[in-house]
DNA sequence: ACACGACCCTGTTCGC
DNA sequence: TGCGAACAGGGTCGTG
């Protein structure tokens, strides 16, 4: 489901619920989610502060009194629920989990965090906190496309020589963190590139065209709430809405909405996953 | 090093 | 209405 702004969407959802709280009670009910869960998870939480999120790339990163890190990505499916007495929802009865709910989280003040997952593509681990960066799952990732350490030179350098698609190289995470599916058709369609062209085919010009159009997108997606699609939420419930902002992801058959172009929204599949994008205007 | 496919798991949607 | 196939936003791993 989430690409980086769903992520940070959530992340903004979680932080004025978790900041500064403690957890009180924290509740494990299944050994694993894509992979096994840290040991003594629950035990590990339990009575923790919150000091901080964070995020990097799609993983939401909870840094803990205890000096861990809480490292948590949503997967495909993912999601994580609050229901407090400020979100209108009742906390009397008792914490009876919902199917996949995997992982609960009942703050100090009441609040309650829940990761349901369905799909269960999720993860969570603890990692100590000052070695988060140096952790299987963040070691290799690419520069945060949001920050200061994506620019044209250091793309244009990664899509030099490559003999991949386009669009393979810009959702492989080692060159850029946090792009997705969805977010590299819209980039693409935006800067009227064929998802079909060779990475290291492009001229530089065009290359670099891709890190404003990057910022572009994932800033207006943010803004936006993130996309919803299916049952994505934001953490309190709302739903995004840049999905009705979309130009070509999930649009086949639809009219290209680059200006006077007449082109028609075409799906085609790489590497086992959905593209859309116009043939007229994307060369 | 790179490129590609299989795989992880469940729920929803689509076609017959 | 029922049923299987296809599909879904993620990432890892093994192969050639």
């Amino acid at each position: 489901m989430p690409e980086l702004p769903e992520v940070e969407t959530v992340r903004r959802g979680l932080a004025p619920v978790m900041e500064g709280r403690v957890i009180a009670v924290a509740q494990v009910n299944r050994p694993d989610l894509r992979w096994p869960l840290p040991e003594r998870m629950a035990e590990r939480l339990t009575g923790a502060r919150v000091i901080g999120l964070g995020r990097r790339s799609k993983y939401i990163l909870v840094a803990l009194s205890t000096a861990e890190t809480l490292i948590i990505h949503l997967g495909m499916s993912g999601r994580m629920i609050i229901a407090g007495k400020t979100t209108g929802q009742f906390l009397h009865a008792a914490p009876v989990a919902a199917k996949h709910d995997h992982v609960i989280l009942e703050m100090d003040d009441g609040t309650r965090i829940t990761f349901n997952d369905a799909r269960r593509f999720g993860a969570m681990d603890l990692c100590p906190s000052d070695q988060v960066e140096r952790h299987r799952l963040l070691q290799d990732l690419g520069p945060e496309p949001l920050g200061n350490s994506l620019d044209e030179d250091y793309l244009c350098a990664r899509l030099k020589g490559r003999n991949t698609p386009v669009k393979a190289a810009l959702l492989d995470q080692r060159v850029v963190a946090g792009l997705g599916n969805i977010y590299v058709c819209e980039v693409l369609h935006r800067c009227g590139i064929s998802p079909r062209r060779k990475a290291g085919r492009l001229s530089q010009r065009r290359a670099a065209s891709l890190v404003p159009a990057i910022r572009t997108v994932l800033d207006e997606a943010i803004l936006a709430g993130g996309s919803s699609l299916r049952d994505y939420r934001q953490a309190d419930g709302e739903l995004g809405y840049f999905q009705h902002a979309f130009r070509v992801y999930g649009r086949e058959g639809q009219a290209c909405r680059t200006p006077g172009c007449d082109g028609q929204v075409r799906r085609i599949v790489q590497s086992g996953r959905s593209t859309y994008y116009c043939p007229a205007c994307q060369t």
